[in-house]
DNA sequence: CACTATTATTTGCTTTTGCAACTACTTTCG
DNA sequence: CGAAAGTAGTTGCAAAAGCAAATAATAGTG
């Protein structure tokens, strides 16, 4: 079938579109972490991808891609959970220029409540405005997207097998 | 046909899937937009909104609603664009409490050159990655999710019928 | 009409973010 | 080995963004 061709109004439309929504939910899902948890949705992003590692624990720099952070971006968000108590550093022994940053127990218990009330929440907003197959439709596009933007690795999809570069666990 | 159920890990994946995304491409376009034209990402939202606007001018509320900005951020986002020479504001006639922010001729000079700029850098982005057939899914797909999360009326669909709510323009 | 409630935007102040420079380590290569 | 180049993370500083309070104007009510 000849593919019409998409006209550059679609394609900024659909951009801006992308941007809107995820700033949509960025405020929706702040409103009801800041309130429930004390949480910014930023330390949220950052918590819940070592919630989602293997041993709880990524380098600094995997998770600054994960979170949508510049390295100094990661460093003083990482900092300021630290001071709450909800992640540690752990130096890497295999590098010692490298660092993790490490769930600590109380930010897995944390963790452990607030990522199903989070799941529900967002069950809450996409449950009955997608079928099953079109969420699944959108979450493979995106999911293109987002490899093509950076290199096919990062992030939630969570092929666990790399993560563990340091075996030197405690 | 019986749906699936969605797993709540899908779900998540999902957002973060979104979020990826619009970081990602906010990056890429702030790095070129910064070194053309000299504008961030969020300027650059701001002017293109109200460049594909009539008469190229927005209600501030209603431009911070578009630009994913508070109403606070909006203000200070105009400041700069003013400093720049690129936008202007002009107090709404029926409603003195209200104001447009309104592209001046060198800001819609710019923007006539800067956005088939940044059109074919969308192109250059999207358009080996998705066949017009997903590209328009995708589109349609976070059209609805934007319209729930917001009132389905806001932003770049540019149903332009609204926006003249001020009629004694200038 | 005076009086209270609402709405639109701005301002004061604090937090978050980013860039660029810096430190500390590792790797490469002569 | 030892200097040069590269990599991981942190810090100083400045720009940007948000919240909450202030301002200004409009709407509603008795």
């Amino acid at each position: 079938m000849a593919q019409l061709p998409v006209k550059d109004d679609e394609r900024l439309t659909t951009v801006g579109l992308l941007f809107e929504s995820a700033a949509g939910l960025r405020r929706l899902f702040e409103t009801r972490l800041e309130a429930e948890r004390s949480l910014s949705n930023q330390s949220f992003e950052v918590l819940i991808r070592l919630a989602r590692s293997p041993g709880s624990e990524l380098r600094m720099s995997e998770l600054a891609a994960q979170a949508s952070l510049t390295p100094s971006g990661l460093t003083r968000s990482v900092d300021r959970l630290q001071e709450q108590g909800l992640v540690a550093r752990r130096v890497c022994p295999d590098d010692r220029r490298g660092a993790f940053a490490v769930l600590t127990t109380e930010g897995r218990a944390l963790m452990d409540q607030a990522i199903p009330d989070h799941a529900a929440h967002v069950d809450e907003v996409l449950r009955d405005l997608y079928t099953a197959e079109e969420e699944q439709t959108l979450s493979d596009l995106l999911r293109k997207l987002r490899d093509h933007l950076f290199g096919a690795d990062a992030a939630w999809g969570l092929t666990a097998e790399d993560a563990d570069t340091c075996p030197g666990a405690e």
